[in-house]
DNA sequence: GCATACATTAATGTATACATTGTCAAGAAT
DNA sequence: ATTCTTGACAATGTATACATTAATGTATGC
């Protein structure tokens, strides 16, 4: 759960995000275990904060805190993958119903349609970096649009734990062009109100990367470290 | 997320038990603050532990902790209840539908037809304290069923969060005989494989139980805390 | 009399010392 | 040689002392 509100700067916050850092650029490895002591040494502050932030990352299903074994860098195997994007199926194509039941006009919809016209711009230069920030950036702006914060605390949670794994996949695949047809579409219901075609388009579009996905990994025997 | 795994019995774990059983049977009311220190007092141990589980309670959503304000017992507004019943329909429907391709048996079903067997006879004795434990049950073992962990994790969650208010509506309502037809067809729907039907009932009785509970609360005007 | 500035205080945030406990290794006995 | 036992060590878990900071109250000046 995504505990960005009003929190002050405190160190305990801080050694949050460097600790997410950390572990999404691959400073930390997947499967790894660090000590508190030495996290505590690397972030430049006491155990205390370091050992409160890897509650917190605990809690939100990045890392496991192990007695006499330090943090774990959690790993993600084939089965993690599937049952979080089944989770992100189900609360994005509801986010999308309901955000086509909320009559938002062209204002409101603008900051979707961006990051549509955004993934085509990284499609033709063949920048995959900048799609998947963009691609990112669609699935966050659509469960806003729903409404419903408790679905997008779950679903920015669940984005955080496959991260790392789409980095490695990122690469792997063919570029997804037909992806963009699936958002436009999305994005018409939601703008002309059908919401029973917004959760639809948008749960096939899931159901799809999802296979593609699991495909990837399953073929290429990728242990998810 | 319950962290209900092999953790070892430190402090820290005792504390998020200690204040859960405090919160639910109303001890620290909703919308109320309570200091570190009072409470590590309270619990007979030191702040250390006592943070550590206000941090842990924190991201389970039931807390939030402010500097020089304390821990505050976070009110559930009607607000809040709708987003959380959308997000049990949600994942529950899928839940039912996942149970249902699995091809249990009837020995993997007898739990699920436990609970149902335990609500009709409370309903028999009019007794709605049992029948509430029962019908969490129900929803706990289908989401079991289900195979999704973070399913059963993020459900457990939200549960959580509306258990007080469903203990003060509770007596407000007429006793829900009409449910236990619609557990009896998910739990058929499941026995025969048929993935369609048990995710549709399902999500009917969610939607049904979310109006009553939405419109019991609008009419009485209760403040949720 | 009101406003502003400063001081006091009380609570969180942090560091560190200490207690507890599991792990690992070394040695002895079978 | 292998296994069991024992002990030292090292890392977490806990308590507490200290630093920081925001809020409140008081005093002073305008």
């Amino acid at each position: 759960m995504r505990t960005d509100e009003i929190r002050p700067k405190n160190n305990s916050t801080i050694a949050v995000e460097k600790l997410r850092d950390l572990i999404f650029s691959g400073a930390l490895p997947a499967g790894s275990n660090h000590l508190e002591t030495e996290l505590a040494k690397r972030l430049g502050m006491s155990r205390t904060p370091v050992r409160e932030a890897a509650l917190t990352l605990e809690a939100q299903g990045l890392v496991a805190v192990q007695a006499r074994k330090g943090v774990k860098i959690l790993p993600i195997s084939v089965r993690d993958m599937e049952e979080i994007y089944d989770v992100l199926t189900a609360l994005e194509s509801m986010a999308a119903r309901q955000a086509a039941e909320q009559a938002y006009g062209y204002e409101d919809l603008a900051a979707l349609a961006q990051t549509i016209t955004d993934m085509e711009a990284a499609l033709g230069e063949n920048d995959r970096d900048h799609w998947a920030v963009a691609d990112d950036n669609f699935h966050t702006e659509l469960v806003r649009l729903g409404g419903n914060r408790r679905v997008m605390s779950t679903v920015a949670m669940m984005a955080d734990q496959v991260r790392r794994a789409k980095a490695v996949t990122l690469y792997l695949r063919p570029l997804p062009s037909q992806s963009n047809e699936d958002h436009r579409a999305v994005l018409e219901a939601i703008a002309k109100g059908d919401p029973a075609r917004a959760e639809e388009v948008h749960r096939m579009h899931r159901l799809e990367a999802k296979d593609t996905l699991i495909a990837l990994l399953t073929q290429s025997r990728l242990q998810m470290l």
